[in-house]
DNA sequence: CCCAAGTTTCGATATAGATCGAAATATGAA
DNA sequence: TTCATATTTCGATCTATATCGAAACTTGGG
């Protein structure tokens, strides 16, 4: 009668595979010996966990060579994640530079594939109060003063909106309990970030940071004070 | 540095324990016997399990008497699992009694303490469209209009607004996939329903049975058509 | 005070599954 | 072909914990 909530739950709840999982919130593709490294385990351990994730719908994976390439399977596992990260609680801080990578996260992340964090909420936010995005239900709407701007901003709206996946999703943050943007413009709108060099991904954390040109152009684009 | 999710994930992964959270997310009070009986085990197993949710911020109890009542210690706990049924997969149904019990609960149920399903979202749409609501990031917002809509419906807002918890929230429908009112909001407006008979309970499910004098009042109130 | 009912504690048991070493398999590079 | 690297398979081990019977504890009612 119900989904198998615990089946699902149980998967995560595996310090291992909750570390990947989390690594792989990033959105990115990863590779299994990178998994195994972010959990602490050897490669023989990773794989018998990732087989298990990818036998569920949590995981997708793409073989390419002799590298196994694996990612959550889609936007809902992410929110889920997203979800429980609000729920769990913090675990006390035992280094200044884990707490300091805490403040990094707080201040702007990854969430699977678009931003997230302080930042990504009031870019979000910034959308929304010059005229680009409404909210609408669960999603945004793009506005025609939105697609106007996205042209001058070279985002190509018509690409984006030829991809299955939803258009513009709400994304509720974990750290700021706000919504931000997801779905394909989100993604895009991340990428474009990534492109023109106002933010830039730190290695091995779903962090990012925003550039002196990343400020200055968010302030003059959207209104954000960093 | 990260919040330790594996912890609770790990609680809800288990068989009994995911039950019992399930039964749970009518947002009512249950006490450690139906708990226990919901989930298939004897009370002392329950017992066992039960320690372990309170020990987290998961469960809240309260002792009357001999009794213990434990109910979800938060709405981000029912919204924590909420998401998680949307990425559970779906057992196959295996019986005729459970097929009709999963219509019913896509149909209208209770999520925490404030109503979901079909008949949840389409109220909530009705409200916006009535003009009684309007969305605002993770929040609804309630208009002039909705102020004296309410105060017609017998609805104090005054008494509301005092609540601690938020006024009104937006929670996302697993099975509908859209968002519906939550928050003391949501909860006054649950209460309403049932207080005019419009919605009942069913016993022992989350399901709820909209009435024939529901069907007409939310047609002539909300524009629903059921 | 005594009984009944709800709940917890204790102890014993049984099972699942996370882990890794060693070896096998697959793939690309030289 | 040969070597190096990524990944999986197999086997063994070890630990955690879910479960329940029996008994104790708690509380309300008569």
């Amino acid at each position: 009668m119900h989904p198998d909530t615990a089946k699902i739950a149980r998967l995560v709840g595996d310090p291992s595979r909750s570390a990947m999982l989390i690594a792989l919130m990033d959105g990115r593709f990863h590779t299994a010996k990178e998994l195994a490294w972010a959990a602490g385990i050897t490669p023989q351990t990773a794989s018998f966990h990732l087989r298990k994730l990818e036998n569920t719908r949590i995981l997708q994976v793409e073989k390419h060579g002799r590298h196994r390439y694996y990612r959550l399977s889609d936007t809902d596992v992410a929110h889920w994640m997203e979800s429980l990260l609000r729920v769990a609680p913090l675990t006390p801080v035992r280094s200044l530079r884990q707490s300091s990578q805490q403040r990094a996260l707080r201040e702007a992340r990854t969430c699977y594939d678009h931003l997230a964090g302080k930042v990504g909420v009031e870019l979000t936010e910034g959308m929304v109060n010059r005229g680009i995005l409404e909210e609408e239900g669960t999603d945004y709407r793009i506005t025609p003063a939105g697609e106007h701007f996205m042209y001058r901003w070279e985002l190509d709206l018509t690409v984006i909106r030829k991809k299955r996946r939803s258009f513009a999703r709400c994304c509720l943050d974990w750290s700021e309990r706000k919504h931000h943007l997801a779905g394909a413009l989100g993604h895009a709108v991340l990428n474009r970030l990534l492109e023109t060099d106002w933010i830039r991904r730190l290695p091995s954390t779903r962090a990012v940071q925003v550039t002196e040109k990343g400020k200055e152009g968010l302030r003059e684009a959207f209104g954000l004070d960093l």
